[in-house]
RNA sequence: GCCCCGGUAGCCCAAUUGGCAGAGGCAACGGUCUCAAACACCGUCAAGUGUCGGUUCGAGUCCGACCCGGGGCACCA
């Protein structure tokens, strides 16, 4: 970047007092010394260690502004990072000059596998290169003057931190799902209910009467937090289990792209599943883009439906479906191959085709399973099963189109209604019974008919029944899929054949990891291998020290591999003498801790409340101060359910960490600890910043800073060609720029500005340096109007300025606050380059128009508009200075002009009093010597006036 | 295949939500400054809005079909 610099110009020729690079890195530096040793960011809480009540209630209405925040990388920030963290920060500041007590914070989410991963690269201990890093970052951040409070900034590793990561998971723990009253409860009313009586135990033996193991056995599967053996994604590649949601479509890990395979292990589960249905529900009260809610809906994935039961020879088979009232059509059923009842089910006679198919399917990942564009495959058991509704015998098949991971693990099949289920009744000769009568249209080339030996798809929609009767339960004729499946879901249920149901693709959430580099959990083990929290009181339960790190990973394709925590290698630390219970009197007892740790996600679950009481040592936030900066306003709407005011981030969360936070935070909020009932009120997707980057002639990505040439001429790295493309900036494009480049060639506030002027916060972006100087320029030239570039003085006059600048001024104050109020950042830029060119055309500027500048640029530039304002004669900062306010009556002319149309063409202009009505309009319209000669005497057949817009003349 | 978001000047973006296509920046071109250049400054140029059709006095904006780019989901019973 360096060989593009700026050239430095020698005194002589440039005045001493330009707003150059070096000009802005001095008053930057100075002025960010300044915010620190004045303590100008602060921001007071109403209760608890920060509180301040009287400045709380001095700077107005509360107000909290959050970024997602980052992940502290080894390679520090590139210019695409803070694009959010701008856009926060100047809202953050636009709303504190506007009556607004705005939190602002930034933390550091550094657990996790990826800064292990450069750990263990690097040969270093994670604690010292996950320091360094934040170093780094707060550095970077520091420089670019975002207006955050530094009191509250935490990282997810401090052991004050993860103390309250651990506690939550306690609390959760500790709590289990009443689903009469859906919430989630404490564990201690369960068993205040089993006690006494007024619940009763699963097998209705009495409480009494059992073991405390047995008792322990009951609670431990009711809780939030659990300890289940159930099939996981287990990667050996990178040596630890993962999440459903860290698994990408074909099956790899997220991170490092390895194979992932299912497999039975003994893992930590949260019972995220019970929330299913609020977390969709209350996606409803979120101001949050309909994408997002769309995709949370999709993965949460709730379908309603029905289970019904097919007797047959192993017993009542049972299926999920969401159309029951097409159960006179399954003329066949399908199981998964992996399905408990096929062993039975298959006769002697098909043992060796089913075997065959079984073994054949079990080579098979999910994801491969899932291609629909394979062709149906599938073995008959030999045996068949008893459709409930009319008595039928149809077959039992197996086929790996069926997923024992999703529903019941078996369906029924309604070839007629189901493209799947008509293409394997096709492929394998089963019958298919039309119970719909097809609209005429639907037959594309052939006569309606009911023989579906003439249909060529499955038939999916709205048409009456037919066929579909078995005396009793009677859709014939019934017209809506809604009635069919009510009627059908009364039958099934009045004769014990099924129950209607609803079905969720959400699975509970893995939450362990076999890694080194996070959240111990706060958990031991006695003797019979029950798991026992820790008494808040020994939290925080302190990441061990040890040399030995590194996770075992195994090569990317053992399958058969086995996890190893690196903590289970610490024996010292693994086993632990303590008294859990001393109420019992039975002394200490030996105990082994847990040696998995949390995954990434568990600090991000919550952080964003640590930063309203970063300090307090009793409780994770004092109850007041989250009420006051997240409780439900209810002043604004009736169903507010609270959160955080804004929330900025990438969409690539969209399911991960906001879907967790999410059910966290409703735990938290059932047990009484917060007043919010989601976390984030309002969520705005920031778009990227995209770069160019260039590829050899063998396809390898090369330094984008090195590339010569352009557009016309090709582009060229050492003299040989390269083709380009356009891509997220970052490491492995080879594309990514330095802030650190940024600020010594321009300064920090032609970098915010820039990055705010390239286009609205939620559109992605590409990145041109050469464009930077634009802003650069402006800046420039916004200095000038206020300071002499030869004697440094300020040259301001107190005469008031003339009336067109004052009306400009004016309008620019109108739209600038409309525009910054709603985050468009880039048109309230280009008001304020066009107001400051107008001021630059004058013979001086006036100070009425100066200070208002001044302060609309402040949010956006705060070092130079400090610099400014003080210049201008102001000894406080500018932080919290009213923003200019317009006055309504300089919004308005006295004339206004109106183009006149003669059919829908601009033919003239007229210019007529602001207040003439339409009637003066159209007169004077129909009078312009240009339109008289338009019209060439032709008479008007309607003439249109659109007060304060244009007139229209048809003829 | 389905669901979102987007397509306006050479490039990045505006357009009061149906009312004169242009606010701003980059680039280009001409000029001022300079011995010359760079910086800076002044000025100029530029598209009829992805395509086709419809509604309307009037469409970038609304409706329908399609094309292109980005993202998400996908044998989910």
């Amino acid at each position: 970047m360096s060989d593009t610099t700026t050239p430095p110009t020698t005194s002589t020729e440039t005045p001493a007092h330009r707003y150059s690079a070096e000009l802005a890195q001095d008053l930057e530096l100075r002025w960010q010394n300044w915010w620190d040793e004045h303590r100008t960011f602060e921001t007071p809480n109403t209760a608890g260690p920060l509180a301040d009540p009287e400045t709380a209630a001095e700077r107005g209405e509360k107000l909290f502004v959050l970024d997602m925040f980052p992940y502290p990388s080894g390679t520090g920030l590139h210019v695409g990072h803070p694009l959010g963290f701008i856009g926060t920060d100047v809202f953050a500041r636009f709303k504190r000059m506007t009556g607004h007590n705005v939190l602002h914070a930034m933390g550091f989410d550094a657990f996790g596998l990826p800064a292990e991963q450069f750990a263990v690269e690097h040969g270093q201990h994670p604690a010292i290169t996950t320091a360094e890093n934040v170093a780094t970052y707060r550095r970077q951040l520091r420089r670019l003057g975002l207006a955050h409070d530094p009191r509250r900034s935490v990282s997810t590793t401090d052991p004050e931190f993860y103390r309250w990561t651990q506690w939550i998971f306690s609390q959760v723990f500790n709590a289990w799902y009443d689903t009469e009253l859906d919430r989630a409860r404490p564990i201690a009313d369960l068993i205040a209910e089993y006690e006494s009586g007024s619940r009763s135990t699963p097998h209705g033996r009495a409480w009494a009467d059992l073991t405390s193991g047995e008792r322990a056995d009951i609670i431990d599967d009711q809780r939030l937090a659990y300890v289940s053996e159930a099939p996981v994604n287990w990667c050996p590649g990178l040596g630890t289990v993962v999440a459903n949601e860290e698994v990408t479509a074909d099956g790899r890990s997220d991170r490092g792209n390895f194979p992932v395979f299912k497999r039975n292990m003994r893992q930590w589960m949260m019972r995220i599943t019970t929330y299913a249905d609020r977390l969709i529900d209350d996606l409803d009260l979120l101001d949050w883009t309909d994408g997002i809610k769309t995709m949370q809906r999709n993965w949460i994935g709730r379908s309603n439906g029905a289970e019904v039961h097919f007797p047959s020879p192993a017993g009542d088979i049972t299926v999920f479906t969401t159309r029951p009232d097409t159960l006179f059509g399954a003329s066949f059923m399908v199981l998964s191959p992996e399905h408990p009842f096929v062993d039975t089910l298959t006769v002697p006679e098909q043992a060796e085709a089913v075997a065959a198919y079984r073994a054949q399917a079990g080579k098979k990942k999910d994801f491969e399973r899932q291609d629909e564009t394979r062709e149906k495959t599938g073995v008959f058991t030999g045996s068949n099963a008893t459709n409930p509704v009319n008595g039928e015998q149809i077959p039992v098949w197996i086929a790996d189109y069926v997923l024992m991971g999703y529903g019941t693990g078996a369906i029924m099949a309604v070839p007629c209604g189901d493209q799947r289920d008509f293409e394997f009744a096709r492929k394998f000769g089963l019958p298919i019974v039309a119970i719909q009568e097809p609209p005429a249209s639907w037959f594309a080339d052939i006569e309606p008919t009911l023989d579906t030996a003439q249909w060529s798809t499955a038939f999916i929609g709205d048409a009456p029944y037919v066929q579909s009767s078995n005396g009793e339960l009677d859709l014939n004729g019934v017209a809506t899929k809604t009635e069919g499946i009510e009627r059908t879901n009364a039958w099934l249920e009045a004769h014990g054949a099924g129950t209607a149901t609803i079905n969720y693709k959400l699975r509970d959430w893995l939450f362990s990891r076999q890694r080194y580099w996070g959240e111990p959990f706060p958990v031991v083990y006695d003797h019979e291998g029950r798991p026992h929290t820790l008494p808040d009181d020994m939290l925080p339960v302190l990441l061990p020290e040890t040399e030995s790190f590194s996770p075992r990973t195994f090569d990317a394709d053992d399958e058969f591999s086995n996890p190893e925590s690196p903590l289970d290698r610490l024996g010292d630390w693994v086993e632990v003498e303590l008294d859990l219970y001393p109420e019992r009197g039975d002394g200490p007892q030996v105990y082994r801790r847990d040696t998995n740790v949390m995954p990434q996600w568990a600090g991000s679950c919550w952080y964003e409340m640590r930063y309203l009481d970063p300090t307090n040592e009793q409780r994770f936030v004092d109850r007041d101060v989250e009420k006051y900066w997240m409780g439900p306003r209810t002043d604004i709407r009736p169903d507010h359910p609270g959160g955080v005011d804004l929330y900025v981030g990438g969409v690539e969360h969209a399911v991960l960490h906001l879907l967790y936070s999410r059910f966290w935070h409703k735990v938290l909020y059932d047990l009484g600890h917060v007043s919010s009932k989601e976390p984030y009120a309002r969520l705005f997707n920031q778009g990227y910043v995209q770069a160019a980057a260039y590829k050899d002639e063998r396809e390898i990505y090369v330094d984008a800073t090195k590339i010569e040439g352009d557009d016309k001429t090709g582009f060229t790295y050492e003299g040989r060609p390269v083709t380009r493309e356009w891509g997220k900036m970052g490491k492995s494009l080879k594309n990514a720029v330095s802030p650190d480049d940024m600020y010594e060639q321009y300064g920090a506030d032609t970098l915010r500005l820039y990055e705010m002027a390239t286009g609205p916060l939620d559109a992605s972006r590409p990145w041109e340096t050469r464009d930077v100087v634009g802003m650069y320029r402006f800046l420039q030239r916004l200095w000038r109007t206020i300071v002499d570039e030869t004697t440094g003085e300020c040259v301001v006059v107190d005469t008031p300025a003339d009336d067109d600048t004052r009306k400009l001024l004016h309008r620019t104050i109108d739209v600038v606050r409309t525009e910054m109020d709603a985050l468009r950042f880039n048109t309230a830029i280009a008001k304020l380059i066009e107001l400051n060119n107008a001021v630059t055309k004058l013979d001086a500027t006036p100070r009425e128009v100066a200070e208002p500048m001044v302060l609309m640029a402040a949010p956006l530039v705060p070092h130079i508009a400090e610099e400014l304002w003080h210049l201008l004669g102001h000894a406080e900062t500018i932080t919290y200075v009213s923003f200019p306010e317009a006055a309504p009556a300089l919004l308005v002319d006295d004339m206004i002009e109106y183009p006149v149309q003669v059919n829908g063409k601009v033919r003239g202009h007229i210019e007529v009093a602001t207040d003439a009505d339409s009637a003066t309009v159209e007169a004077t319209a129909l009078a312009d010597s240009k339109i008289v000669a338009v019209l060439d005497g032709a008479a008007p057949r309607k003439v249109i006036v659109v007060p304060g817009r244009m007139v229209n003349i048809v003829i």
